[in-house]
RNA sequence: GGUCCUGUAGCUCAACUGGAUAGAGCAACUGCCUUCUAAGCAGUAGGUUCCAGGUUCGAGUCCUGGCAGGAUCACCA
């Protein structure tokens, strides 16, 4: 039991004895107590008045006089206005203490023997990534690696867009551009070479449909009877009847763009345990079509279009099939997701897609759980804001995006050069030095894109680089750095600061209090994190301890402090946070360096 | 137009899910490197939490109605 179930017990027998009511502990609740208040633990009094039949301030004295009679952790107690102030002993600080410095894995949880599926990337293989995919596959790498502290065995996947009519754009330019120009002859990576057949295509289309109509044509016949668009569709009807040459091309293109994906994720750090192609998985579905009209959860129009009516549910009817029998986008979602159990009878399945399909999902998730499928209670949409640039939205066609692999180099480069201005790489190595640009650079990324609540849409000014300084990613690096400096000296003179030796400090100081509270709270934030499917809860922590370890830092000496006891505690404190630290940052996808 | 999301300091974001005087960072200004890393610490200044009602001991948070921005409402994906 922890210390908070034991004070609301505490509380509640106070009720009984003093009161003569009873009361269920687990519907009385602590809060952190404010800062500019003495005390740790805040117990509001105004919605028991009536059972105390007094004044806010008497019932909190007698309140606070129970605990502190009855419980030894509980040394002092305040009472402002309605709210109870509850300090607790030094003696329970250090044993708390001792606990989660001997705890190994402080913040992961025991296993729920449960599988979770995390789908995320997701690309569109006729274009390279850009810094909304960097959103995206951090926020998904990072909820997967949270959902596995917290117990669950993840399997991370990617659903790959490999075909469509987009990817026939692509096909039909390099087709009639290309001059057999590869990644090699050309010198570009294989994602970016297909990306540039792309923004051809469209700007060929964009002056086809131009000529059309002004030669009369209605801009809606023009966008259909543009030649390269009437190619583009032909491709697509050879590609779906496997004509040799058309698959042969398609297969060369995307080869490439693979290669060119798998440098950028190993930049980015990111991986995944299944890939699913939509080659394979774009004509499932159609027999849950048949078994949803068997079951009545669809209906079949006179058409012969089948519709799914969730307008009971709120929504509206949605449809599943074509008239012509051919799948939807819905259809083949419905297949994924009984593939994916199928997989790996998954109960939990979590999608990583942005909030522009919000009413997909929602009409996805409906369906399957109305078809009774066991995971239709696990199903969760992590619908993600967009990231806006200055100008509005991005538009990779119009090449206003911002590339991927273009950011992640600058960002490294900024790093080196923020570095080297510092004039802190003195006994780096080349190689180290590079690699601790890169950490640098990619935790500053990270760390910016992640620290906003994901279902914010966010602002990205290209114009003012990414800070190094404040509640970034560098900031909670650097104080790692910072303790891994204190723990080499400390190995230096052969420091002990096991946990025996901090016997004998009997009275911490604030700031000490502060951060052992700190690093108690790291497994709830797991938790919440967790449930909230939200990195930023782990970001926003990460800063709040580092900053108030830099408190420490300035406040408190280290090896200058002459009792041994207190000396051999800094340390240890000083250990748990860098290991707390570089736990919490692991699970954003972030490294942190020994030195920086 | 219907539905969903968002609106907090000049800017970027928090606020433990209804609690105290709404907090950080950046930008500005003032201090602190002869002591463990100044990518740091301390301080000053900055607010009608979009607006109007309501619910209650108490509302940035919940409800209603507006306003603004975004997304979505294809036999596209």
């Amino acid at each position: 039991m922890d210390i908070q179930q034991t004070i609301t017990k505490t509380i509640a027998g106070a009720f009984r004895d003093l009161f003569d009511h009873a009361v269920d502990p687990d519907s009385l609740a602590l809060q952190p107590t404010r800062k500019e208040f003495e005390g740790t633990y805040t117990f509001v009094i105004f919605p028991f008045l009536k059972i105390t039949k007094s004044t806010p301030e008497a019932s909190g004295e007698k309140l606070g006089a129970y605990l502190q009679k009855n419980l030894p952790e509980v040394s002092t107690f305040n009472v402002v206005k309605g709210f109870l102030n509850i300090s607790l002993s030094s003696s329970y600080w250090m044993n708390l203490f001792q606990q989660l410095y001997e705890a190994k894995d402080h913040g992961r949880f025991p296993s729920k023997g449960k599988k979770v599926m995390v789908e995320y990337s997701s690309p569109n293989t006729n274009k390279p990534l850009h810094l909304g995919h960097l959103r995206n596959n951090f926020l998904g790498f990072a909820v997967s690696l949270i959902l596995e502290a917290y117990g669950y065995e993840v399997i991370k996947s990617n659903l790959v867009n490999d075909r469509g009519i987009h990817i026939c754009k692509s096909m039909v330019a390099y087709e009639k551009l290309g001059k057999g120009e590869t990644p090699e002859s050309s010198g570009l990576k294989g994602d970016h070479l297909v990306g540039k057949y792309y923004v051809l295509f469209d700007q060929e289309y964009k002056k086809q449909i131009r000529a059309l109509t002004e030669s009369g044509l209605e801009e809606a016949a023009a966008k259909k009877s543009a030649p390269w668009m009437k190619e583009a569709q032909d491709m697509l009807v050879r590609w779906e009847a496997g004509d040799a040459a058309t698959i042969d091309l398609w297969k060369k293109l995307n080869g490439w763009v693979y290669q060119g994906f798998e440098e950028t994720y190993r930049k980015m750090g990111v991986d995944f345990d299944q890939y699913y192609y939509e080659s394979d998985t774009y004509l499932l579905g159609k027999d849950i079509v048949a078994e949803g009209l068997k079951k009545g959860v669809f209906f079949k129009k006179e058409n012969g279009s089948v519709w799914a009516d969730l307008s009971e549910e709120g929504l509206d009817e949605k449809l599943v099939l074509r008239a012509d029998g051919t799948s939807v986008y819905m259809t083949q979602d419905m297949g994924t997701a009984d593939l994916k159990y199928k997989d790996h009878h998954i109960e939990k399945s979590v999608y990583v897609v942005g909030n522009e399909q919000d009413y997909h999902f929602e009409v996805l998730f409906k369906i399957m759980r109305k078809l009774g499928r066991p995971y239709g209670n696990g199903l969760y949409h992590l619908s993600y804001g967009m990231v806006d640039l200055p100008t509005g939205k991005m538009k990779s066609r119009e090449g206003t995006v911002v590339d991927a692999d273009d950011l992640m180099a600058e960002m490294v480069a900024t790093a080196r050069e923020h570095t080297q201005e510092l004039g802190k790489i003195e006994g780096f190595s080349q190689e180290e030095a590079e690699a601790l640009y890169e950490i640098l650079g990619l935790g500053a990324l990270k760390y910016f894109l992640l620290k906003v609540d994901p279902k914010k849409r966010m602002l990205f000014n290209p114009q003012e680089s990414i800070e190094f300084q404040g509640n970034t990613g560098p900031f909670i690096q650097y104080t790692h750095a910072r303790i891994a400096a204190i723990l080499r000296k400390a190995a230096q003179i052969d420091l002990d600061y096991s946990p025996a030796q901090f016997q004998g400090y009997a009275t911490l100081e604030k700031a000490e209090e502060s951060l052992i509270y700190q690093l108690d709270d790291y497994s709830n934030k797991v938790h919440l994190a967790a449930e909230e499917l939200s990195p930023a809860v782990i970001a926003q922590y990460l800063f709040d301890l580092a900053k108030e370890y830099n408190r420490f830092y300035a406040e408190l000496p280290i090896f200058s402090e002459t009792k041994a006891a207190v000396q051999a505690f800094r340390v240890g404190l000083s250990a748990q946070v860098a290991k707390t630290i570089k736990s919490g940052m692991g699970l954003l996808g972030i490294v942190v360096p020994q030195k920086m």
